[in-house]
DNA sequence: GAAAAACGTTGAAGTCATTCATTTTTGCAG
DNA sequence: CTGCAAAAATGAATGACTTCAACGTTTTTC
């Protein structure tokens, strides 16, 4: 069923792609040019442009395989959160970042956000603010399990409470794209001094 | 003392940024050219270069201007805020929000955060992170007038609770100007339905 | 199996930010 | 007023993304 045609598609669009992963990262988003791809992956540059609409484009979907991957850890802590809301949001949160440098480098990420901000109706844009949103709805989930199992005040409003959270560890990571220099550790201590107080103030048992 | 050339060299920036005022406006900062400011500011391309480094040089500038506005509003809470902590919270942030379309258009805004975020090293994107630095300074300030005052408790780590209180009326921001068709006043219901509880948790009086 | 249709590929051309060697203007000394 | 040095303005050239009309290849039809 799968015709010759077919398969040489999917193949060029996986050059391509593979091409974008290892590039991006070695050189940069910025500094790889759509011909490099092209050449790389023995395609021509108008045939790039043929599976991806834009060079942001190629960016984002680097990027959602690897929010794919958060979501997916990220759900096993909602599906059993450690004890206690200051653990439980502490170890997601945690884990969304020793993710988030796996397969992109801060420049990535700093491209992509600034995709996702400028051209907000495009595609790609979209897409980004899509994860972005998917993961806020999971930092509530969090929230929502951790109420339901008394760890937090059920008198809190578990969307609103979460969209806090995540807005801070979300706007933390961004300040810690933008510099090179801040390392995972510091990036965690901060959002730690952040989060914990917020934790204790939701708990139930104060 | 002020030189002809003195002279002209302050009228000739001058008449570039009130170019890009207007432009940006009114086309869109992407859409307009840095051959059609030259054009408006009567100077060529290559001057405008002599004057702002990047395009985005010149919409920081205009940023710049605004937000300088908004902090100076803002100085005004912080030293008479309203009762409670609620309200003075609300006030502040509220009067953020009402400024920020004075000067700048949505995509104006998504402009220059893609632009700080996408080139945190450079001068543009340096001076915007500062701006943003001093907005997360203000609100902690107030939160720290409040806790003197007595209004919010005193064990409560102003740094913090600052950062987070700002850190979600920045990303909510950043959601409003991403979306074209949200009102402010949406803007407004959301962040007031997550400052609320938060206030109110830091309250003296629960 | 050949012709036609459908689908993809190609790379040259267009656009726009940015650079830089050259030219023009200004300030100033004699 | 003239000539010169410093400062600034100029716009053609460069480089990168993106588009598109022409060409090739696969699939379908008869």
């Amino acid at each position: 069923m799968t015709g010759l045609r077919e398969r040489q598609k999917a193949d060029r669009e996986k050059r391509i792609l593979q091409a974008a992963v290892t590039r991006f990262r070695a050189e940069g988003y910025k500094s790889v040019r759509i011909e490099d791809l092209a050449q790389i992956a023995e395609v021509s540059v108008g045939t790039v442009y043929n599976y991806y609409q834009t060079k942001g484009d190629i960016l984002i979907a680097v990027v959602a395989m690897e929010v794919a991957e958060v979501l997916d850890a990220g759900e096993t802590i909602v599906t059993a959160p450690p004890q206690g809301a200051e653990n439980a949001l502490l170890a997601l949160i945690f884990q969304y970042y020793d993710h988030s440098l796996e397969y992109l480098s801060k420049e990535m990420w700093r491209s992509a956000m600034a995709l996702s901000i400028e051209a907000p109706g495009t595609p790609n844009g979209r897409h980004y603010t899509d994860l972005d949103h998917r993961l806020a709805a999971q930092v509530t989930d969090l929230v929502t399990a951790l109420q339901a199992r008394g760890d937090i005040r059920p008198e809190i409003d578990a969307r609103a409470f979460g969209e806090v959270l995540f807005n801070n560890l979300n706007q933390m990571f961004i300040d810690f794209v933008k510099d090179d220099d801040m390392t995972l550790d510091t990036l965690k201590a901060r959002v730690a001094a952040q989060t914990v107080p917020l934790a204790r103030m939701a708990s139930s048992r104060a």
